[in-house]
DNA sequence: GTTGAAATTAGTACGAA
DNA sequence: TTCGTACTAATTTCAAC
């Protein structure tokens, strides 16, 4: 078997974002939802399941990867069973100047989970995975206080994890419209209620950087 | 191929917890952590990769799946691609009485990948994809607003996603402890730091409840 | 824990719609 | 073009060592 799991296996499509194009389907977003629960379904129970012939099935779900639709597959573990009991949520107050430095740092703190930049009170979420709630002191009070562009911290544990999805997909996987494709900038409507966004702060990074994985 | 995305794929094991043990060397750990961002390895490039033979890492395989440390597998999908381009973080405050019937409402929100229960300010931290900016106004006010158990919430927007790992494995992964196994009951020394702890509410599920999987 | 051989499956080429 | 069938290479899976 050839490794799915990594994106550019082959030497082809090595240009990063090129084939932007891939108008996804109904059948596509059906190979999609049973993909991110099932992810090492044979190629034939997945043909089955979604009602087309294997080929078919083969040749879709590889240029879903090759498009980078779907970026690679991984094996969910169950923390517990791994000695990964205690889960934290970590608000980071950053140097916005330091921004780069923050992201290095945490690229090597491997209990990292998580980590977003966000609009609000804070500028950053983390979410640590680690074996007992002194570690989760260890972690804040150690590793990221002495990161000179932490500014400020506020931890919370976690206590439950009520829901937790491989994977969400759009509402049009359910329905029948086909999805006008990502276009490169499809703007919305702008409303925004009671949501929080940009605070006063400067030189955030834009949405959408370099959010590297590890595949 | 037999379908290993399933936790219960044979009969054997449906008691749920039964075989607690299964005590985890370095090479359960290395397959671990190989199969997190390479689930669709074969069993060759597995076996090679982790110095056993095939059969071996086909064995142990087996037997993490089967003893629920691996719970599955998924295709992991590029969110910008499928045309969710906007991830949102919901802090909610919940009426405790009525904190199964938010569960349910959750569990009936497609757009929800992740939900926490966490000590400090707010109850729970929510986790939407969505289309646009737009859609998150709705699931705020539309749905989450109308939810009886949501007394109040507050949205952040994601602006940048800095990290994201498949999934998170404990140091003993890298050093060559055998990790004691995840026994019932490791309390772990408690020391709190900066971290808010539990405030001042009662009624909260105990730690660990049932985070119902769909798979 | 390892090797090897039978049963499945993946990957490819080719023809029909 | 796009889908489905047929064929070959590779992989899983299970036997015996």
């Amino acid at each position: 078997m050839k490794d799915l799991s990594t994106s550019d296996a082959q030497g082809e499509r090595r240009s990063g974002r090129i084939g932007i194009g891939l108008a996804l389907d109904a059948v596509h977003f059906k190979i999609l939802d049973v993909l991110r629960s099932h992810g090492r379904l044979s190629m034939a129970a997945l043909a089955e399941r979604v009602g087309v012939s294997r080929a078919n099935a083969y040749t879709r779900v590889e240029a879903l990867r090759a498009d980078g639709v779907i970026s690679g597959f991984s094996a969910r573990v169950d923390y517990s069973r791994v000695g990964l009991e205690i889960c934290a949520l970590i608000f980071v107050t950053v140097r916005q100047e330091l921004w780069k430095q923050f992201r290095a740092a945490l690229a090597q703190m491997p209990e990292v989970e998580y980590c977003a930049v966000t609009t609000g009170e804070h500028d950053a979420m983390i979410q640590i995975r680690v074996a007992d709630v002194a570690a989760v002191h260890r972690v804040v009070t150690d590793k990221l206080s002495n990161i000179p562009a932490v500014r400020a911290t506020e931890t919370v544990i976690v206590l439950d994890e009520v829901l937790r999805r491989p994977y969400v997909l759009p509402p049009a996987s359910q329905g029948a419209e086909p999805l006008p494709v990502p276009a490169p900038g499809t703007p919305g409507a702008s409303q925004f209620g009671m949501t929080r966004f940009i605070r006063a702060a400067d030189g955030r990074p834009g949405l959408r950087g370099d959010a590297d994985q590890e595949d």
